[in-house]
DNA sequence: TTAATTTTGAAACGATCATTTCAATAAGAT
DNA sequence: ATCTTATTGAAATGATCGTTTCAAAATTAA
């Protein structure tokens, strides 16, 4: 048997997610990388293939992380009210949080590499599947309990909400005013009521 | 007297446009601008400085070019919800348009380069300024022509709607479904009335 | 037509790019 | 203890990066 990886995965990912993060797939180089990591060169090619896999793997370990984060919290959302108000506040913690301004790795990648990589398209698209899923089955839930409206159909209010949570995003990258941010959460999130 | 540039500086900076959007400010290099302007090296040099500084003069010549197309539209309107529609209708455009699926050079150039290049950042500043103000605008005049509600100040709203079509553009960039996109901008836009 | 000045073209700059190579090292299996 | 196999470390790969250099070409004023 084969000497095994001496390195801890999830370290590794959490250390290359900070440098793609902050500088982004194209201004992010292998040394770079070898240098947050702490890992030889041909150990991360040994482990991950190439630069472009490797982000590949970072952007799942940072979706992961996040959906996590959205169930835990979810979970103890007594309704649908609170849950969509629970998902708006996870992402103006984040906002918050995000000292150097770096966004959301996953929007920011959008913008970066959806039109020029298919394997970035072909995330994204999974990615707003998802979204648009959880969005729905919670407006849904709050449209039975008669909370929220049925001006308009469960899928079409997911889009609004995906929509909104990455313009709020974009904002968030220049405006951390915490009360105009929550102001702007309320306007969003009004018209389902 | 010295020779001048022989070549049309806009034709120029539409051809460096065209690649800095369609493969953002990292994802581009020298030897593609020089290919897409057909100009040299020197010549470049020689009349836009740096590679740093021919994108800003790109992205000052993206947003004029897009603030003309705006006011050429918004003089036509009669009102400020016929103004609000014709701000939203012409980013609908820009979409379904946009067949590379490249998205808004801005926003792009906002979630790539805002947290590193302060140049960028304060170009970020002064356009959230000015759309915020012209967004302000409109909204004042749609409350004094009672056409909007008072809810939320103009101030606000102009956040709210500058954070709308920021989330619009990125939805934009997968999703060309044209009806479903009005019923986006439906949906966002009814919370004014 | 000559002097002054700037844009050009082509080549070269050192630095850095992502990736590969390969011998040395390490560890489980026999 | 030895064999097998994989992970390491360090160096090198050729390509490309943004930028500079400098002589030749081009243009205008005198």
């Amino acid at each position: 048997m084969p000497k095994e990886e001496t390195f801890n995965r999830v370290q590794v990912l959490e250390k290359a997610t900070e440098v793609f993060h902050k500088k982004g797939y194209n201004g992010t180089s292998m040394q770079d990388l070898v240098d947050a990591t702490s890992l030889n060169r041909s150990s991360i090619y040994n482990s991950f293939g190439s630069k472009l896999s490797m982000f590949l793997e970072v952007l799942s370990f940072y979706q992961s992380v996040h959906s996590t984060n959205f169930n835990q919290a979810l979970v103890k959302s007594y309704n649908a009210k609170e849950a969509i108000e629970t998902i708006f506040n996870l992402h103006l913690n984040e906002i918050i949080k995000d000292n150097d301004r770096k966004g959301c790795l996953v929007i920011n990648c959008k913008s970066e590499m959806a039109n020029q990589e298919v394997s970035i398209k072909s995330f994204m698209e999974k990615n707003q599947e998802r979204m648009i899923a959880m969005f729905e089955d919670i407006v849904t839930k709050g449209q039975m309990e008669k909370i929220f409206n049925q001006d308009q159909t469960a899928n079409q209010y997911a889009l609004y909400l995906f929509s909104s949570i990455q313009g709020l995003r974009m904002i968030g990258i220049l405006n951390k005013n915490e009360k105009e941010l929550k102001n702007l959460i309320y306007i969003t999130t009004k018209i389902l009521y």
